[in-house]
DNA sequence: TCTTGACCTCAAGTTAAGTTCAGGTTTTAC
DNA sequence: GTAAAACCTGAACTTAACTTGAGGTCAAGA
């Protein structure tokens, strides 16, 4: 029933390309049928779909753990609101700790800025675990053991 | 003069394999000199180069462009406080950029958990931006155009 | 109709950041 | 002095996420 779109028709609306949509099929994140001529037909879902693979990604999960997370989908009704929330949950729960371990290291580098600890040799943060240091000072600067 | 150490008390201080730190090297991130047997000689100051190198991975910064920030370093002396502090702080800024854009991607993901916007189409967020939308509607969530 | 643009497949290339391997030399420790 | 551990080089392999290319088919418009 509902629309068919080309392979060209959704990498435009989806702003990717076109050898991204056959490498996404190919690895299982989108999927398509053929029409007569053997060419790629999309159902409008895709398009969410695509948008969702690629926000995704800018929250820096990897392929393989979306379409994990997509398989999670039901695979016979269009998605509900629940179904996608499932999905933004978890993504939502990685984002959080992506964005505290940054500021942390946000904070380090700032005591390193004060201290001059980047190149300085009584930062309260330099050294921290460095068991071997008998041949001399060296840092293990904001490397967490 | 100071201290030499070889590859292997470099990897083993700074938590990195050797073939690693002979990587650093052939990428110009790191430099040695050889003994007599043509082994690997460095100095104390790799321990804190390799340090920051790692630093500015945590912090996503490519190898390539930290190469670029550390030849800003001075090349015959032992870099100063001032002169790693202008590192972290371009690493600073670039570090605050992210967690704002990911701060600001949690927040449109927020908006579409609260309205469940990424599986239905009367999300304010929905689709800003699809010129070609005439054949159905189609997210472009959370990807700024 | 015929030409041009859109599609098709499959293979190979690309970049980043390393790791692994093979074959040979040097150091170190007993 | 000898064996094990550490080192050397250069090349090939790895993973992710695509892109590019070659060679051929399909569809849409003047």
């Amino acid at each position: 029933m509902g629309v068919q779109l080309s392979v060209g028709r959704v990498a435009k609306r989806c702003g990717v390309a076109v050898s991204t949509l056959h490498f996404y099929e190919a690895k299982g994140l989108i999927s398509s049928w053929r029409n007569a001529g053997n060419q790629r037909r999309y159902a409008r879902d895709v398009l969410r779909r695509v948008a969702v693979i690629k926000t995704a990604q800018q929250l820096g999960i990897a392929l393989a753990d979306i379409r994990q997370a997509l398989q999670g989908l039901p695979a016979n009704r269009t998605p509900t609101a629940a179904d996608w929330r499932k999905l933004s949950d978890g993504w939502r729960t990685q984002l959080d700790q992506r964005i505290n371990q940054l500021i942390k290291l946000r904070d380090r580098l700032d005591g390193c800025i004060g201290c001059g600890c980047l190149s300085l040799q009584n930062c309260p943060l330099r050294n921290p675990g460095d068991a071997l240091s008998a041949e001399g000072p060296g840092p293990r600067l904001l490397q967490p053991d």
